[in-house]
DNA sequence: GTTCAATTGTAAATTAGCTGACATTTTGCT
DNA sequence: AGCAAAATGTCAGCTAATTTACAATTGAAC
Protein backbone atom coordinates (compact mmCIF):
# COMPACT_ATOMS: atom_id res chain seq x y z
CA UNK A 1 0.00 0.00 0.00
CA UNK A 2 2.87 2.47 0.40
CA UNK A 3 4.15 1.81 -3.10
CA UNK A 4 0.69 2.44 -3.96
CA UNK A 5 0.51 5.69 -2.01
CA UNK A 6 4.02 6.58 -4.25
CA UNK A 7 2.42 5.57 -7.33
CA UNK A 8 -0.32 8.08 -7.08
CA UNK A 9 1.99 10.38 -5.68
CA UNK A 10 3.72 10.51 -9.25
CA UNK A 11 0.98 9.74 -11.26
CA UNK A 12 -0.62 12.96 -10.03
CA UNK A 13 2.09 15.17 -12.02
CA UNK A 14 0.86 15.75 -15.30
CA UNK A 15 3.80 14.67 -16.69
CA UNK A 16 3.60 11.22 -15.85
CA UNK A 17 -0.18 10.62 -16.57
CA UNK A 18 0.87 8.89 -19.86
CA UNK A 19 2.85 6.34 -17.85
CA UNK A 20 2.35 2.93 -17.21
CA UNK A 21 1.93 1.61 -13.69
CA UNK A 22 4.84 -0.69 -14.52
CA UNK A 23 6.73 2.04 -15.47
CA UNK A 24 6.41 4.31 -12.51
CA UNK A 25 6.35 1.79 -10.52
CA UNK A 26 10.07 1.21 -11.78
CA UNK A 27 10.92 4.43 -10.68
CA UNK A 28 8.89 4.29 -7.54
CA UNK A 29 11.23 1.61 -6.50
CA UNK A 30 13.87 4.36 -5.96
CA UNK A 31 11.75 7.16 -4.78
CA UNK A 32 12.40 8.97 -1.81
CA UNK A 33 10.13 10.00 0.71
CA UNK A 34 10.82 13.93 2.70
CA UNK A 35 8.51 15.56 5.07
CA UNK A 36 9.75 18.59 6.77
CA UNK A 37 8.27 21.39 8.40
CA UNK A 38 8.77 25.08 8.08
CA UNK A 39 11.83 27.17 8.45
CA UNK A 40 13.72 23.95 7.95
CA UNK A 41 16.18 24.02 5.14
CA UNK A 42 16.55 21.06 2.82
CA UNK A 43 20.12 20.58 0.49
CA UNK A 44 19.50 19.15 -2.48
CA UNK A 45 22.60 20.17 -5.38
CA UNK A 46 25.52 18.98 -3.82
CA UNK A 47 26.81 16.01 -2.06
CA UNK A 48 24.13 13.70 -2.20
CA UNK A 49 23.59 11.77 -5.95
CA UNK A 50 21.70 14.17 -8.20
CA UNK A 51 18.11 13.83 -7.86
CA UNK A 52 15.16 15.35 -9.17
CA UNK A 53 12.59 16.51 -6.53
CA UNK A 54 8.62 17.16 -6.78
CA UNK A 55 6.99 19.17 -4.33
CA UNK A 56 3.59 17.52 -3.51
CA UNK A 57 2.31 19.60 -0.70
CA UNK A 58 3.69 22.82 0.59
CA UNK A 59 5.81 26.30 -0.62
CA UNK A 60 9.48 26.18 -0.81
CA UNK A 61 12.05 29.07 -2.06
CA UNK A 62 14.97 28.09 -3.47
CA UNK A 63 17.94 30.35 -2.30
CA UNK A 64 21.43 30.59 -3.97
CA UNK A 65 24.51 32.10 -2.24
CA UNK A 66 26.60 34.08 -3.97
CA UNK A 67 30.54 34.51 -3.08
CA UNK A 68 30.33 37.45 -0.64
CA UNK A 69 27.45 35.18 1.06
CA UNK A 70 24.31 37.35 -0.49
CA UNK A 71 21.29 35.06 -0.53
CA UNK A 72 19.28 35.29 -3.45
CA UNK A 73 15.82 33.64 -4.22
CA UNK A 74 16.17 31.67 -7.33
CA UNK A 75 12.57 30.40 -7.00
CA UNK A 76 9.20 29.69 -5.77
CA UNK A 77 8.29 26.21 -5.51
CA UNK A 78 4.74 25.40 -5.20
CA UNK A 79 2.52 22.13 -4.54
CA UNK A 80 2.79 19.75 -7.56
CA UNK A 81 6.37 21.43 -9.32
CA UNK A 82 9.72 19.56 -10.32
CA UNK A 83 12.46 21.42 -8.85
CA UNK A 84 16.00 19.74 -8.86
CA UNK A 85 18.51 19.57 -11.72
CA UNK A 86 15.76 19.33 -14.22
CA UNK A 87 18.59 20.03 -17.04
CA UNK A 88 19.93 16.52 -16.53
CA UNK A 89 23.08 17.87 -16.20
CA UNK A 90 25.21 18.28 -13.17
CA UNK A 91 26.97 21.25 -11.76
CA UNK A 92 28.58 21.08 -8.55
CA UNK A 93 29.80 24.63 -8.07
CA UNK A 94 26.04 25.34 -7.29
CA UNK A 95 25.45 26.51 -3.78
CA UNK A 96 21.98 26.53 -3.79
CA UNK A 97 19.38 24.98 -1.29
CA UNK A 98 15.71 25.34 -0.45
CA UNK A 99 13.69 26.50 2.42
CA UNK A 100 10.47 25.54 3.23
CA UNK A 101 7.70 28.08 3.41
CA UNK A 102 4.42 26.97 4.31
CA UNK A 103 3.48 25.15 7.79
CA UNK A 104 5.20 21.99 6.08
CA UNK A 105 5.96 20.04 3.33
CA UNK A 106 6.04 16.40 1.23
CA UNK A 107 8.74 15.83 -1.42
CA UNK A 108 9.01 12.98 -3.14
CA UNK A 109 12.12 12.30 -4.88
CA UNK A 110 14.27 9.70 -7.39
CA UNK A 111 17.35 9.72 -8.85
CA UNK A 112 18.13 11.02 -11.90
CA UNK A 113 20.04 8.31 -13.86
CA UNK A 114 16.54 6.16 -13.12
CA UNK A 115 14.45 9.13 -14.88
CA UNK A 116 17.10 9.00 -17.20
CA UNK A 117 16.36 5.29 -18.55
CA UNK A 118 13.14 5.82 -18.10
CA UNK A 119 13.24 8.53 -20.58
CA UNK A 120 15.29 6.11 -22.70
CA UNK A 121 12.19 3.58 -22.61
CA UNK A 122 9.80 6.52 -23.07
CA UNK A 123 10.53 8.96 -25.94
CA UNK A 124 6.80 10.18 -25.49
CA UNK A 125 7.77 11.07 -22.35
CA UNK A 126 11.15 12.32 -23.17
CA UNK A 127 9.24 15.01 -25.40
CA UNK A 128 6.85 15.50 -22.87
CA UNK A 129 9.64 16.61 -20.31
CA UNK A 130 11.56 18.67 -23.52
CA UNK A 131 8.05 20.65 -23.73
CA UNK A 132 8.20 21.01 -20.26
CA UNK A 133 11.39 22.26 -19.43
CA UNK A 134 11.04 24.92 -22.42
CA UNK A 135 8.02 26.08 -20.61
CA UNK A 136 10.39 26.62 -17.41
CA UNK A 137 12.44 28.21 -19.40
CA UNK A 138 10.11 31.08 -21.24
CA UNK A 139 8.70 31.73 -17.80
CA UNK A 140 11.87 32.46 -16.76
CA UNK A 141 12.91 34.25 -19.80
CA UNK A 142 9.63 36.33 -19.47
CA UNK A 143 10.02 37.39 -15.59
CA UNK A 144 13.64 38.17 -16.32
CA UNK A 145 12.88 40.60 -19.15
CA UNK A 146 9.98 41.83 -16.60
CA UNK A 147 12.59 42.42 -13.69
CA UNK A 148 15.47 44.73 -16.21
CA UNK A 149 12.82 46.87 -18.61
CA UNK A 150 10.37 47.36 -16.11
CA UNK A 151 10.18 49.53 -12.98
CA UNK A 152 9.87 48.46 -8.83
CA UNK A 153 6.33 48.71 -8.46
CA UNK A 154 5.38 47.60 -11.84
CA UNK A 155 7.67 44.67 -11.07
CA UNK A 156 5.58 44.56 -7.91
CA UNK A 157 2.62 44.77 -9.51
CA UNK A 158 3.20 41.35 -12.39
CA UNK A 159 4.23 39.71 -9.34
CA UNK A 160 1.17 39.84 -7.20
CA UNK A 161 -0.77 39.00 -10.48
CA UNK A 162 1.05 36.28 -11.25
CA UNK A 163 0.64 35.15 -7.55
CA UNK A 164 -3.00 35.80 -7.92
CA UNK A 165 -3.48 33.75 -11.14
CA UNK A 166 -1.32 30.98 -9.65
CA UNK A 167 -2.74 30.34 -6.14
CA UNK A 168 -5.55 33.08 -4.94
CA UNK A 169 -9.03 32.03 -4.21
CA UNK A 170 -11.17 34.24 -6.62
CA UNK A 171 -14.26 36.05 -5.55
CA UNK A 172 -16.01 38.34 -7.75
CA UNK A 173 -12.79 40.91 -8.97
CA UNK A 174 -11.52 40.48 -5.07
CA UNK A 175 -8.62 37.63 -4.76
CA UNK A 176 -7.04 36.30 -1.49
CA UNK A 177 -3.78 34.87 -1.40
CA UNK A 178 -2.77 32.83 1.46
CA UNK A 179 0.47 34.86 2.65
CA UNK A 180 3.48 32.47 3.05
CA UNK A 181 6.12 35.48 2.06
CA UNK A 182 7.72 38.23 4.34
CA UNK A 183 7.89 41.94 2.44
CA UNK A 184 11.38 40.47 2.27
CA UNK A 185 11.07 37.85 0.24
CA UNK A 186 8.56 39.43 -1.86
CA UNK A 187 11.46 41.95 -2.29
CA UNK A 188 14.04 39.68 -2.81
CA UNK A 189 11.78 38.12 -5.94
CA UNK A 190 11.08 41.55 -7.31
CA UNK A 191 14.83 42.10 -6.84
CA UNK A 192 14.43 45.48 -5.07
CA UNK A 193 15.15 46.41 -1.62
CA UNK A 194 13.28 45.47 1.96
CA UNK A 195 12.48 49.03 1.88
CA UNK A 196 11.33 49.95 -1.61
CA UNK A 197 8.59 46.76 -1.13
CA UNK A 198 7.40 48.09 1.68
CA UNK A 199 6.86 51.41 0.72
CA UNK A 200 4.79 49.97 -2.35
CA UNK A 201 2.58 47.80 -0.67
CA UNK A 202 1.44 50.42 2.36
CA UNK A 203 1.07 52.84 -0.68
CA UNK A 204 -1.55 49.95 -2.78
CA UNK A 205 -3.21 49.40 0.92
CA UNK A 206 -3.98 53.59 0.94
CA UNK A 207 -5.32 53.34 -2.61
CA UNK A 208 -7.71 50.64 -1.55
CA UNK A 209 -5.91 48.14 -3.71
CA UNK A 210 -5.20 45.71 -1.76
CA UNK A 211 -5.22 45.05 1.72
CA UNK A 212 -1.84 43.37 3.38
CA UNK A 213 -0.99 41.11 6.87
CA UNK A 214 1.35 38.37 7.63
CA UNK A 215 -1.62 35.68 6.93
CA UNK A 216 -2.93 36.91 3.39
CA UNK A 217 -3.33 39.27 0.74
CA UNK A 218 -6.72 40.45 -0.27
CA UNK A 219 -6.67 42.04 -3.92
CA UNK A 220 -9.98 44.24 -4.46
CA UNK A 221 -10.09 44.18 -7.83
CA UNK A 222 -7.42 42.21 -9.71
CA UNK A 223 -8.59 43.79 -13.13
CA UNK A 224 -6.96 47.11 -11.41
CA UNK A 225 -3.50 46.26 -11.34
CA UNK B 1 25.35 16.11 -53.65
CA UNK B 2 22.77 18.85 -52.89
CA UNK B 3 21.90 16.46 -50.38
CA UNK B 4 24.65 15.51 -49.50
CA UNK B 5 25.92 18.96 -48.83
CA UNK B 6 22.85 19.51 -46.38
CA UNK B 7 24.06 15.98 -44.85
CA UNK B 8 27.03 17.66 -43.74
CA UNK B 9 25.93 21.10 -43.14
CA UNK B 10 23.48 19.12 -40.26
CA UNK B 11 26.48 16.48 -39.35
CA UNK B 12 28.42 19.72 -38.14
CA UNK B 13 26.07 20.14 -34.93
CA UNK B 14 26.80 18.55 -32.30
CA UNK B 15 23.58 17.01 -31.31
CA UNK B 16 23.17 15.35 -34.52
CA UNK B 17 26.55 13.33 -34.23
CA UNK B 18 25.00 10.87 -32.76
CA UNK B 19 22.54 10.07 -36.11
CA UNK B 20 22.82 7.89 -39.08
CA UNK B 21 23.35 9.00 -42.50
CA UNK B 22 19.70 7.52 -42.99
CA UNK B 23 18.17 9.61 -39.88
CA UNK B 24 19.69 12.75 -40.66
CA UNK B 25 18.73 12.10 -44.54
CA UNK B 26 14.81 12.15 -43.43
CA UNK B 27 15.03 15.35 -41.72
CA UNK B 28 17.17 16.44 -44.56
CA UNK B 29 14.48 15.88 -47.08
CA UNK B 30 12.23 18.75 -45.79
CA UNK B 31 15.34 21.00 -44.78
CA UNK B 32 15.21 24.22 -45.83
CA UNK B 33 18.31 26.44 -47.25
CA UNK B 34 17.95 30.31 -47.10
CA UNK B 35 20.79 32.98 -48.23
CA UNK B 36 20.59 36.24 -46.65
CA UNK B 37 22.45 39.62 -46.47
CA UNK B 38 23.61 42.36 -44.40
CA UNK B 39 20.57 44.70 -42.96
CA UNK B 40 17.70 42.09 -43.98
CA UNK B 41 15.09 40.72 -41.67
CA UNK B 42 13.82 37.27 -41.51
CA UNK B 43 10.84 36.60 -39.64
CA UNK B 44 10.59 33.20 -38.32
CA UNK B 45 7.63 33.28 -35.24
CA UNK B 46 4.80 33.24 -36.65
CA UNK B 47 2.93 32.77 -39.67
CA UNK B 48 4.84 30.06 -41.05
CA UNK B 49 4.86 25.97 -39.66
CA UNK B 50 7.17 26.20 -36.96
CA UNK B 51 10.47 25.10 -38.00
CA UNK B 52 13.75 24.76 -36.19
CA UNK B 53 16.58 26.73 -37.53
CA UNK B 54 20.43 26.36 -37.34
CA UNK B 55 22.75 28.98 -38.51
CA UNK B 56 25.52 27.95 -40.64
CA UNK B 57 27.14 31.16 -41.24
CA UNK B 58 27.27 34.60 -40.04
CA UNK B 59 25.33 36.50 -36.99
CA UNK B 60 22.24 37.45 -36.37
CA UNK B 61 20.35 39.36 -33.59
CA UNK B 62 16.94 38.30 -32.35
CA UNK B 63 14.74 40.91 -32.18
CA UNK B 64 11.23 41.23 -29.91
CA UNK B 65 9.40 44.15 -30.53
CA UNK B 66 6.75 45.23 -27.27
CA UNK B 67 3.23 46.51 -27.02
CA UNK B 68 4.97 50.47 -27.31
CA UNK B 69 7.10 49.70 -30.61
CA UNK B 70 10.34 49.25 -28.72
CA UNK B 71 13.05 46.93 -29.93
CA UNK B 72 14.91 44.35 -27.62
CA UNK B 73 18.18 42.13 -28.64
CA UNK B 74 16.71 38.38 -27.24
CA UNK B 75 19.60 37.16 -28.47
CA UNK B 76 22.71 37.06 -30.28
CA UNK B 77 23.03 33.54 -32.50
CA UNK B 78 26.25 32.61 -33.68
CA UNK B 79 27.50 30.22 -36.06
CA UNK B 80 26.45 26.58 -35.73
CA UNK B 81 24.30 27.98 -32.95
CA UNK B 82 20.04 26.89 -33.34
CA UNK B 83 17.47 28.89 -32.58
CA UNK B 84 13.65 29.37 -33.15
CA UNK B 85 10.69 27.31 -31.01
CA UNK B 86 13.75 25.71 -29.31
CA UNK B 87 10.96 24.49 -27.00
CA UNK B 88 8.91 22.50 -29.54
CA UNK B 89 5.76 24.58 -28.52
CA UNK B 90 4.73 27.06 -30.41
CA UNK B 91 3.58 30.52 -29.33
CA UNK B 92 1.83 32.47 -32.06
CA UNK B 93 1.93 35.97 -29.73
CA UNK B 94 5.74 36.17 -30.07
CA UNK B 95 6.45 39.28 -32.16
CA UNK B 96 10.29 37.92 -32.77
CA UNK B 97 12.39 38.45 -35.90
CA UNK B 98 16.03 37.70 -36.69
CA UNK B 99 18.26 40.61 -38.36
CA UNK B 100 21.15 39.81 -40.05
CA UNK B 101 24.42 41.45 -38.50
CA UNK B 102 27.04 40.03 -40.80
CA UNK B 103 27.97 40.53 -44.59
CA UNK B 104 25.76 37.45 -45.28
CA UNK B 105 24.35 34.71 -43.90
CA UNK B 106 23.16 30.57 -44.31
CA UNK B 107 20.59 29.13 -42.43
CA UNK B 108 19.27 25.87 -43.16
CA UNK B 109 15.82 24.67 -41.45
CA UNK B 110 13.54 21.79 -40.93
CA UNK B 111 9.95 21.32 -39.66
CA UNK B 112 9.46 21.07 -36.06
CA UNK B 113 7.16 18.37 -36.38
CA UNK B 114 9.46 15.90 -38.47
CA UNK B 115 12.18 16.60 -35.26
CA UNK B 116 9.90 15.74 -33.11
CA UNK B 117 9.46 12.40 -35.21
CA UNK B 118 12.70 11.44 -35.16
CA UNK B 119 13.22 12.43 -31.32
CA UNK B 120 10.70 9.72 -30.97
CA UNK B 121 12.31 7.38 -33.15
CA UNK B 122 15.54 8.69 -30.84
CA UNK B 123 15.44 8.19 -27.21
CA UNK B 124 19.09 9.17 -27.26
CA UNK B 125 19.02 12.24 -29.20
CA UNK B 126 15.76 13.09 -27.00
CA UNK B 127 18.38 13.28 -24.48
CA UNK B 128 20.80 15.21 -25.36
CA UNK B 129 18.42 18.01 -26.97
CA UNK B 130 16.71 18.23 -23.76
CA UNK B 131 19.93 18.60 -22.31
CA UNK B 132 21.05 21.12 -24.72
CA UNK B 133 17.68 22.67 -24.02
CA UNK B 134 18.73 23.42 -20.49
CA UNK B 135 22.28 24.07 -20.97
CA UNK B 136 20.93 27.26 -22.80
CA UNK B 137 18.51 27.32 -20.03
CA UNK B 138 20.85 27.83 -17.68
CA UNK B 139 23.26 30.36 -19.65
CA UNK B 140 20.38 32.57 -19.91
CA UNK B 141 19.46 32.22 -16.12
CA UNK B 142 23.02 33.17 -15.45
CA UNK B 143 23.26 36.07 -17.93
CA UNK B 144 20.48 37.02 -16.65
CA UNK B 145 21.15 37.60 -13.01
CA UNK B 146 24.50 39.12 -13.85
CA UNK B 147 21.98 41.93 -15.91
CA UNK B 148 20.32 41.98 -12.50
CA UNK B 149 22.49 42.09 -9.59
CA UNK B 150 25.97 43.69 -11.44
CA UNK B 151 26.15 47.31 -12.52
CA UNK B 152 26.70 48.82 -16.10
CA UNK B 153 30.83 48.16 -16.29
CA UNK B 154 30.78 45.05 -14.92
CA UNK B 155 28.01 44.16 -17.06
CA UNK B 156 30.15 45.44 -20.02
CA UNK B 157 33.22 43.56 -19.08
CA UNK B 158 31.62 40.41 -18.93
CA UNK B 159 29.93 40.52 -22.07
CA UNK B 160 33.32 42.03 -23.79
CA UNK B 161 34.55 38.56 -21.78
CA UNK B 162 32.49 36.14 -23.52
CA UNK B 163 32.51 37.56 -26.73
CA UNK B 164 36.03 37.53 -26.82
CA UNK B 165 35.76 33.88 -25.70
CA UNK B 166 33.14 32.85 -28.37
CA UNK B 167 34.57 34.77 -31.14
CA UNK B 168 38.02 36.20 -30.42
CA UNK B 169 41.10 35.53 -31.65
CA UNK B 170 43.72 35.18 -29.11
CA UNK B 171 47.43 36.41 -29.25
CA UNK B 172 49.06 35.95 -26.25
CA UNK B 173 46.97 38.20 -23.91
CA UNK B 174 45.56 40.10 -26.81
CA UNK B 175 42.57 39.42 -28.05
CA UNK B 176 40.76 40.53 -31.41
CA UNK B 177 36.95 40.61 -32.31
CA UNK B 178 35.04 41.14 -35.39
CA UNK B 179 33.07 43.92 -34.48
CA UNK B 180 29.40 43.89 -36.55
CA UNK B 181 28.01 45.27 -33.77
CA UNK B 182 27.25 49.15 -32.99
CA UNK B 183 27.35 50.41 -29.74
CA UNK B 184 23.81 50.76 -29.55
CA UNK B 185 24.00 46.61 -30.08
CA UNK B 186 26.29 46.29 -27.13
CA UNK B 187 23.93 48.59 -24.92
CA UNK B 188 20.70 46.86 -25.84
CA UNK B 189 22.41 43.25 -24.92
CA UNK B 190 23.72 44.52 -21.25
CA UNK B 191 20.73 46.40 -20.95
CA UNK B 192 21.97 50.18 -20.67
CA UNK B 193 21.41 53.85 -23.11
CA UNK B 194 23.54 54.22 -25.67
CA UNK B 195 24.96 56.84 -23.79
CA UNK B 196 26.44 54.56 -21.04
CA UNK B 197 27.66 52.49 -23.53
CA UNK B 198 29.82 54.83 -25.34
CA UNK B 199 30.62 56.43 -22.55
CA UNK B 200 31.83 53.06 -20.67
CA UNK B 201 33.90 52.35 -24.19
CA UNK B 202 35.79 55.09 -23.78
CA UNK B 203 36.70 55.10 -20.75
CA UNK B 204 37.95 52.05 -21.52
CA UNK B 205 39.71 52.95 -24.28
CA UNK B 206 41.35 55.89 -22.79
CA UNK B 207 42.47 53.08 -19.95
CA UNK B 208 44.08 51.41 -22.33
CA UNK B 209 41.68 48.38 -21.88
CA UNK B 210 40.98 47.86 -25.28
CA UNK B 211 41.01 49.59 -28.84
CA UNK B 212 37.62 50.02 -30.49
CA UNK B 213 36.06 50.61 -34.37
CA UNK B 214 33.62 49.79 -36.09
CA UNK B 215 35.44 46.67 -37.80
CA UNK B 216 37.10 45.27 -35.02
CA UNK B 217 37.74 45.34 -31.47
CA UNK B 218 40.92 44.09 -29.81
CA UNK B 219 41.51 43.86 -26.18
CA UNK B 220 44.79 44.50 -24.89
CA UNK B 221 45.03 42.28 -22.35
CA UNK B 222 41.73 39.79 -21.61
CA UNK B 223 43.14 38.87 -18.00
CA UNK B 224 42.95 42.61 -17.09
CA UNK B 225 38.73 42.63 -18.03
C1' DG C 1 32.64 64.77 -54.69
C1' DT C 2 28.38 65.90 -52.19
C1' DT C 3 24.53 64.68 -49.37
C1' DC C 4 22.04 62.41 -45.99
C1' DA C 5 21.35 59.00 -42.51
C1' DA C 6 23.42 56.36 -39.15
C1' DT C 7 26.65 56.18 -35.68
C1' DT C 8 29.40 58.08 -32.12
C1' DG C 9 30.80 61.77 -28.61
C1' DT C 10 29.77 64.82 -24.62
C1' DA C 11 27.47 67.16 -20.96
C1' DA C 12 23.89 68.86 -17.62
C1' DA C 13 19.52 67.84 -15.37
C1' DT C 14 16.66 64.58 -13.29
C1' DT C 15 15.27 60.50 -10.88
C1' DA C 16 14.35 55.86 -9.17
C1' DG C 17 15.78 53.30 -5.92
C1' DC C 18 19.61 51.85 -2.62
C1' DT C 19 21.86 52.43 1.90
C1' DG C 20 21.93 53.20 6.45
C1' DA C 21 19.73 54.29 10.54
C1' DC C 22 16.48 54.11 13.32
C1' DA C 23 11.41 53.21 15.68
C1' DT C 24 7.62 50.19 16.05
C1' DT C 25 5.04 46.06 15.81
C1' DT C 26 4.29 41.17 15.72
C1' DT C 27 5.49 36.46 16.56
C1' DG C 28 7.33 32.48 18.64
C1' DC C 29 9.12 30.58 22.77
C1' DT C 30 9.77 29.17 27.65
C1' DA D 1 3.13 36.77 30.95
C1' DG D 2 7.52 38.32 29.42
C1' DC D 3 11.44 38.28 26.42
C1' DA D 4 14.10 38.07 22.21
C1' DA D 5 14.03 37.80 17.45
C1' DA D 6 11.94 38.62 13.31
C1' DA D 7 9.20 41.52 10.54
C1' DT D 8 7.43 45.97 9.29
C1' DG D 9 7.36 51.24 8.99
C1' DT D 10 9.60 55.63 7.87
C1' DC D 11 12.91 58.95 6.46
C1' DA D 12 17.07 61.51 4.84
C1' DG D 13 21.01 61.40 2.02
C1' DC D 14 23.42 59.47 -1.93
C1' DT D 15 24.54 57.49 -6.39
C1' DA D 16 24.35 55.22 -10.74
C1' DA D 17 22.33 55.68 -14.73
C1' DT D 18 18.52 57.56 -17.66
C1' DT D 19 16.88 61.40 -20.21
C1' DT D 20 17.28 65.26 -23.04
C1' DA D 21 19.74 67.73 -26.12
C1' DC D 22 23.01 68.73 -29.37
C1' DA D 23 27.64 68.31 -31.89
C1' DA D 24 30.85 65.66 -34.53
C1' DT D 25 32.11 61.88 -37.27
C1' DT D 26 31.65 58.12 -40.45
C1' DG D 27 29.70 55.54 -44.27
C1' DA D 28 26.96 54.58 -48.07
C1' DA D 29 24.34 56.23 -52.02
C1' DC D 30 23.67 59.12 -55.87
Amino acid sequence: MYEELKYWYLRDHKLFRTLSFSQIKQLCIITGFKKASKGEIIYFSSSDVPRIFLLKKGNIKIVAVDDNGNETIKDIIQKGDLFGELTLETDNKNEEYAKVLSDDVAICSFLMSDFEDLLLRNPTLAISYTKFVGLKMKRIKNSYSNLISKDAKTRLYQFLKDWAEKEGTVNGNSVTIENYLTQNDIAQIICTSRQTATQLLNEMETNHLLSYNRKEIVIQDITKL
